[in-house]
DNA sequence: CACCAATCTGGACTTTGTCTAATATCCGGA
DNA sequence: TCCGGATATTAGACAAAGTCCAGATTGGTG
């Protein structure tokens, strides 16, 4: 599957979204690079040769792709979110120094002995975030 | 074991910290709730009386606090970073429309099945954020 | 073409947190 | 006791991420 444009405009209507011009170059920035982008990265990577697209569309529009579970936020670092095109299972391994995010598959990692839940509640997500530091 | 100030100061001594009015009384008002507490809170908390305690004492006293090790950082809430005067092992469980944060006791909790790290890594600290919200 | 709804925009604003230079406090030694 | 230097505290300016709003643009439909 490539990245082109066109397949990010169905992409997009397949999650009940209105494929405009932003929201798919917004969407190409984030699924053809396979990354973790901050809000910034993101505004930074669409308005490459001229500025296109403004900084409320680039939040308005990584909210509605957050909705639409399209992406997924990735709370980490304290001053900014990272979004996520990978929706599949998975954790992240953070490199604190560098500010660098990657994934970990979930399909072996197993957590068990995690108790009930409160009543009336129902789970949301499981988030898991392995901190490291280059030793040193 | 009662949260006096003095015995406030001897913990903070403990910790190779110089027991000051200021810093007595942030680590007051964490440890007397064994509540997780933003910046913001601690500082409303401190200065309810009259005005005692400056911004830039507070996150000053936050950053010392954590780097003795008194008490860890939580990152939950894009907005706010949470301390936390339980330093032992343990996970969060976060209610996301309250904004409510709590324990979870991690002497019963297993996570295995994590990749090796990276070369020359070294693991900071593993955090798992069980995200709850109220049943519809 | 005209209309209406959806979308986008710049810019002001808010909030969290940092920085700095000046001041206050504390402590050991003469 | 008084002095001097190190340590702590302060107010306020500043920075960065994110929100909000009212007006302009766009796009599809009859």
């Amino acid at each position: 599957m490539h990245y082109t444009r066109d397949n990010m405009a169905s992409l997009l209507r397949s999650h009940d979204i209105n494929p405009t011009h932003q929201r798919i170059e917004i969407a190409h920035a984030l699924f053809s690079r396979q990354e973790h982008l901050s809000a910034d990265q993101v505004m930074a990577i669409v308005n490459t040769r001229h500025s296109e697209t403004s900084k409320a569309t680039v939040y308005n529009t990584l909210k509605l792709f957050l909705e639409k579970g399209l992406v997924r936020e990735v709370i980490v670092d304290p001053s900014k979110v990272f979004f996520d095109p990978n929706t599949s299972p998975h954790h992240h391994l953070y490199e604190i120094d560098t500010g660098h995010l990657s994934d970990i598959d979930a399909s072996h990692v197993q957590i068990s002995g995690l108790p009930p839940l409160p009543d009336g509640m129902v789970t949301e997500g499981i988030d898991l975030i392995v901190r490291v530091r280059r030793k040193a």
